[in-house]
RNA sequence: UGAGUGAACUAGAUGAUCGCGAAGGAGAAAUCCUUUGAGGAAAGUCCGAGCUCCUUAGGGCAGAAUGCUGGGUAACGCCCAGUGGAGGUAACUCUAAGGCUAGUGCCACAGAAACAAACCGCCUUUGUCGAUUGCUCUGCAAUCACAGAGGUAAGGCUGAAAAGGUGAGGUAAGAGCUCACCAGCGAUUAGGUGACUAAUCGGCUAGGUAAACCCCAUUCGGAGCAAGGUCAAAUAGGGAAGAAGAGGUAGCCCGCUUCGUUAUACUUCCGGGUUGACCGCUUGAGACUUUAGGUAACUAAAGUCCUAGAUAGAUGAUCAUCCACGACAGAACUCGGCUUACCGGUUCACUCAGGAA
RNA sequence: CGGGGCGUGGCUCAGUUUGGUAGAGCAUCGCGUUCGGGACGCGGAGGUCGCACGUUCAAAUCGUGUCGCCCCGA
């Protein structure tokens, strides 16, 4: 799973990708033919100082590790942070990352081993 | 014991698992091991510098900043020590604190008047087919009214502020006109490097406002690490038109001008190209300890140490234990300051009040 | 990193240059008009002038600091 860093690509995810909304972060998802998916993180100014945004970006980050082995090859995703993250738990932002992965088509579900691990941190 | 003032320090701790940045090492590689990894304000970007570039940065104008004195510093609008002023019982704190006696402006409403004299008054004197009264009655005197001349600034209800204040003398009426005390100004002497302070003497007066224009003194070239440099890739070293011919035009990094210097240009249109990597990037006016000088800020010498360097931007997640239950807050070229935010905790010195000995 | 602007009733703005009275429109409230409503007419209420300190007799206005928002350039 690699990041996703230029701005070009960012800006490609966000005018022809197709944005999910969850209770604490918006998922825009691009198909592309890659091998890999990418994904960036978008913490905005709204959301806090630079502490608030710094940690937000790092609980993403975790997350996303987390569910690395579980995303499926060849998309390019933007996870953007809404303003009521800061607030949220690490265990509500995890579930409402899962979800949103989820309905995007992105999680397959059949490998579940970090879903066991994150239900034995629950 | 209570209340308070000033200064300094600290900013949860320990252990385990999974992950992140950097450096070093091992390995053919995947990867593994070790070490290390945000702050007192890293913040706001308000000042000052280093560093880099701009064809040196020279003068003048304009503009901006600073503004008690002496010192410290690479420099500062910062710091230290003092002077004057303000506040507090005190410890102590605050202080844009040069010049309205260079000039100009402003001082609403009210008030006679807002700094320059006039007005209402008060007093003296002259005059009147003037009025009243008295007398020794063609006249004279007193008072009043009006007009002219002169003196005066005490009084004039206002206002934030009215040509020093209070008291006494003095005068036709008055006035620092004179005297005493207080306040202010100037000179001399003494002390201090100086701001200034004290004493004596003098003449008697100067409204307030320069965080109003301004004057005086001092300082200021500009841009900023997206500075700047190296490498690689790609593209291009162009075409057309116009105009000027030489002390012209343009550029030289806020404005104007002069000097200097560079180019032979230039202007318009058309066409083409541009978001990689590395260096800069952390050893520095560096930190700590001791000694010496200095009231202090600070300086000097010796010794020891190396302490983030990212580039979508590194510190997170989970568990256990303890307590005061963890505030404000995240480096982005680097330093010196200032300002602002902040749950608390610790130490030292000092002041006041009460009590006990 | 550098530069510029804004903050005034519930909303949109004047007033700041040259210091002395905070004003306009919309909205709101009451009355009138109408069978009723709208429009209209009359009258009223509503403002710590972002915050703090200072200069001044007096500050929305002047000075300093600070907070928030917006815009521009590299």
């Amino acid at each position: 799973m690699e990041r996703l860093k230029r701005p070009r690509d960012f800006s490609a995810v966000y005018t022809r990708g197709k944005p999910n909304f969850g209770k604490f972060v918006v998922v825009s998802v691009l198909p592309m033919d890659g091998k890999v998916s990418r994904v960036g993180f978008a913490v905005g100014k709204k959301v806090g100082n630079a502490v608030a945004r710094n940690k937000v970006k790092r609980r993403l980050r975790a997350i996303m590790q987390g569910q690395a082995g579980r995303i499926s090859p060849g998309f390019d995703v933007i996870i953007g942070a809404k303003q009521k993250s800061v607030t949220a738990s690490f265990r509500d932002l995890e579930e409402d990352v899962c979800r949103v992965l989820k309905y995007s088509g992105l999680l397959t579900s059949n490998r579940s081993e970090s879903t066991r691990v994150s239900e034995e941190h629950a």
